[in-house]
DNA sequence: AAGCTTTGCAACCGCGTCCGT
DNA sequence: GACGGACGCGGTTGCAAAGCT
């Protein structure tokens, strides 16, 4: 492409911010709101570049910021999430509000991969959170599956999607399995050989947090309109009844229902407000409420080449048809997989 | 106490995507 | 459909603080 710089070389202030810079920028986003980052500079009289107000804002200025001291909890979760996302940092920091993407990928560089590596030194494969030990999601992606080395990454998370969304269809749809999901340990196996953990207080069931894309990708996938699904389809107005169900699910699954997102989830999906696009999802608002699931967890996040074979509505019966037959080749090898690991 | 190394984090940079024209 | 501006994301860098010798 070759684009020049978004600004100006000359009279561009660099480095870190001052006081007074945060506070002419806070006092005019307090005013004008966050967005239109072009004309911040310009109306501040900042000698900034936009993108370094926009970041100076989200990742520091910007309220209800929680800085330093990750909880076990969130340690629990980024990782999670970083074995289940790569290192789609926005769409992790969705998950957990008060923090930032830029917090949360420092945290991971500088420390969770640390402890990582230190864990899986003595005990190889046993909790084994997905990587290589270098460990970028993007080598994380590629255990999906051996026989897709080298794919886009829309493509092994479709692969994991579809097949999440294929069992939890077919979990829905059997009657048996209506009343016991919360017991069922096979519940989260996985189609792919990703390894899985176990959270000591989730009833020794799979921890595989595919289930939170399951959670919010699952309604998408089913009022696929699009990429911009989080938001068009699925805030608040999903009807699909597997979403309440999968939804609880997950938050069972992780054992973290004292954390913010719950209540942050339960916020978004009774919020039918939030209409930008998603890729406008952590900027466009004082609150946290757009910084969902919901709005990340789309099949194909937003840059991100979408297929056209999402793009397009079919049917359901057809698509359970097609989720029902597959589910049941698949479940076979990921029984399979995942028994290694009990 | 001084110098060196390591660590942690804020900020920058480049690229991809979206969206209006 | 092509183009260009604006924005968002993830990787990387630079520097101050902390730790070590």
């Amino acid at each position: 492409m070759g684009r020049p710089p978004c600004c100006d070389k000359e009279g561009v202030k660099k480095g870190p911010w001052t006081p007074e810079e945060d506070i002419i920028l806070v006092s005019y986003i307090q005013e004008h709101g966050p967005g239109n980052w072009r004309a911040v500079p310009t109306n501040t009289g900042l000698s900034r570049c936009s993108k370094s107000c926009r970041l100076r804002w989200t990742n520091y200025l910007r309220p209800g910021i929680k800085r330093g001291n990750f909880t076990e909890q969130e340690e629990k979760m980024i990782i999670h999430l970083q074995d289940l996302l790569g290192n789609r940092w926005a769409a992790i920091a969705s998950y957990l509000p008060q923090r930032t993407d830029n917090d949360i990928k420092n945290y991971w560089n500088t420390h969770l991969k640390k402890k990582l590596k230190k864990l899986q030194a003595p005990s190889s494969g046993v909790c084994n959170f997905g990587g290589t030990g270098t460990g970028t999601g993007i080598e994380t992606g590629t255990n999906y599956s051996g026989s897709i080395p080298v794919r886009g990454q829309w493509e092994r998370r479709l692969q994991t999607d579809i097949h999440m969304a294929k069992r939890a269809l077919s979990e829905a749809l059997s009657p048996e399995n209506n009343n016991n999901n919360s017991n069922n340990n096979n519940f989260c196996s996985s189609s792919s050989t990703k390894a899985i953990t176990h959270h000591p207080g989730t009833n020794n069931k799979c921890s595989r947090t595919n289930s939170s894309s399951l959670t919010t990708q699952n309604n998408n996938f089913f009022v696929v309109n699009g990429g911009d699904t989080a938001s068009k389809g699925s805030g608040g107005s999903s009807s699909n009844d597997n979403s309440v169900e999968l939804s609880e699910t997950f938050e069972s699954l992780f054992g973290l229902e004292s954390l913010d997102y719950s209540s942050n989830a339960t916020t978004t999906t009774t919020t039918t407000t939030t209409t930008t696009s998603d890729h406008d999802h952590d900027h466009d608002q004082f609150s946290h409420q757009s910084l969902s699931p919901n709005d990340e967890n789309n099949v194909f996040q937003e840059n991100e080449s979408k297929p056209e074979i999402i793009e397009d509505v079919m049917p359901f019966s057809l698509l359970e048809k097609w989720l029902l037959e597959e589910v049941a080749c698949q479940d076979q090898k990921v029984i399979t997989a995942d028994a290694k690991f009990f």
